[in-house]
DNA sequence: CGGCACTTTGAGTGTTATCAAAATCTGTGG
DNA sequence: CCACAGATTTTGATAACACTCAAAGTGCCG
């Protein structure tokens, strides 16, 4: 429960693309933080909540998605330790969708207030903000052009390619090997495919001998062969040049 | 060519959730506009390149898009007069996808510089093109609501509602007829299907009395039966409270 | 009037969804 | 350590949906 730890993941988030000045990293770090401990699967956010505050994913995983009429739910993205998912109600109050936890998890709330008044002192944390929505943006595109345009088996293969990419790029991850706390279920959702299907596709996959999947572990056996099948190019994700390339074996 | 006229378009929109102080407005109506004449499917930028400006739509219809790896398409967006599809270039200028006319159209290029002395001077001005990415980043999550968990007729009644409803918002239509300057080609780009499906369902919409489309014009003939349809809820454009609110006849 | 792009149609195929049930795994308590 | 409840994964069969291919029809523009 260190607010001080989680806090300098988000700076160094914050920092990826331009360092910021001392005095407004310090200010950064100390954020006023309100902790809580969340089961799995707990609403942190509802569709068309007001809200005064944003939460900073401290441990667990988040995501974010919507419910259709017939029950359907579309999973919009995933969110590591060091987001905060909902910084874009800081200017738009009414949540056009849900924020919940896939597994138990630890979040910290900071007032609307608190953030605006630093955003609103300095350009450049104003910009390394507007800056990460940006980049979820592009997250975005990328599922977009997934779920429009590409086959199940390659939709699979991109979203493990995305997902050990970003836990390596915060140290949760060695790039071979990582934790991947989704269920089959889940994973579907977010790649608009039914359970059944995505359940038949990802033994293929694991048939291929791209990746082994056990108890909420991935790891990777063929990098190329699984960014091959994904089309996966991690430009997108904008992350520091160089810093989480995953090289093959 | 009245560069005033597409400048206030941009001020309107941005000024549509907060107003600016007069001074700020007079800075932005003062941008310097560079104005080029574009013919229909032309590239404005592509993906890989790095740019230096930032592009606002003046007249015609933009889209954004990326083709994957068996050269299909997904079309990511629309934009419409006023609308500056690339201002996340000015944090990011990699882009990682494409911006190209689907008719023939007028684009004004502001240099990031002028754009950047804006924002970095005046918080408000800042948040107004942060809250418009916002905005956008809101949309792209409809859509792949749409793409990821509805069928194909919802999916083309949901695009037909957003796109009146944006041209009203601008004025570009009084809610029930408006210009539809897209082929049937690329609303199957955006929406995830194949061409021949797309032709199908559309025709099933038609038959069923709730649009009639010919030649480029799109006429409501049962909005809330469209609507319904489609569940459509136009709260995520976060358009101002009220504006847009297409009535039924 | 012809050429070109777009729309429409039909037939056949392939992918993905649905339904239902079995198998496996996980964690807990005895 | 075993038994068991609950969740998750896996499987098979069938149906629905969407795609591809190919060709014909339509409308627009020069």
């Amino acid at each position: 429960m260190d607010k001080q730890h989680y806090l300098e993941r988000l700076v160094l988030k914050l920092e990826t693309h331009v360092p910021l000045p001392p005095a407004e990293r310090e200010k950064l770090l100390q954020l006023p933080l309100t902790l809580k401990r969340l089961e799995a699967n707990h609403d942190i956010v509802r569709e068309g909540e007001l809200t005064q505050q944003c939460c900073l994913v401290a441990e667990g995983l988040v995501c974010r998605y919507k419910i259709v009429g017939d029950g359907a739910r579309q999973i919009l993205s995933l969110h590591l330790p060091g987001d905060i998912p909902d910084i874009h109600s800081l200017l738009i109050e009414r949540m056009d969708h849900c924020l919940g936890t896939l597994t138990p998890a630890v979040v910290g709330l900071i007032p609307h207030e608190a953030v605006r008044s630093l955003t609103r002192a300095s350009y450049r944390v104003s910009e390394a903000f507007w800056r990460e929505t940006l980049i979820e943006a592009s997250i975005y595109r990328e599922w977009m052009v997934g779920i429009g345009r590409r086959a199940a088996p390659s939709r699979i293969a991109h979203l493990l390619c995305e997902f050990i990419t970003k836990m390596t790029a915060i140290g949760l991850s060695d790039g071979v090997i990582c934790n991947l706390p989704l269920t089959q279920p889940e994973i579907a959702d977010a790649l608009g495919l039914s359970t059944v299907h995505m359940n038949k596709k990802l033994r293929e996959i694991r048939e291929a001998r791209l990746v082994r999947i056990r108890v909420n572990r991935l790891t990777v056996l063929d990098w190329k062969g699984l960014c091959s099948l994904a089309e996966f190019d991690p430009d997108y994700l904008h992350l520091q040049p160089g810093a989480a390339k995953i090289k093959d074996d």
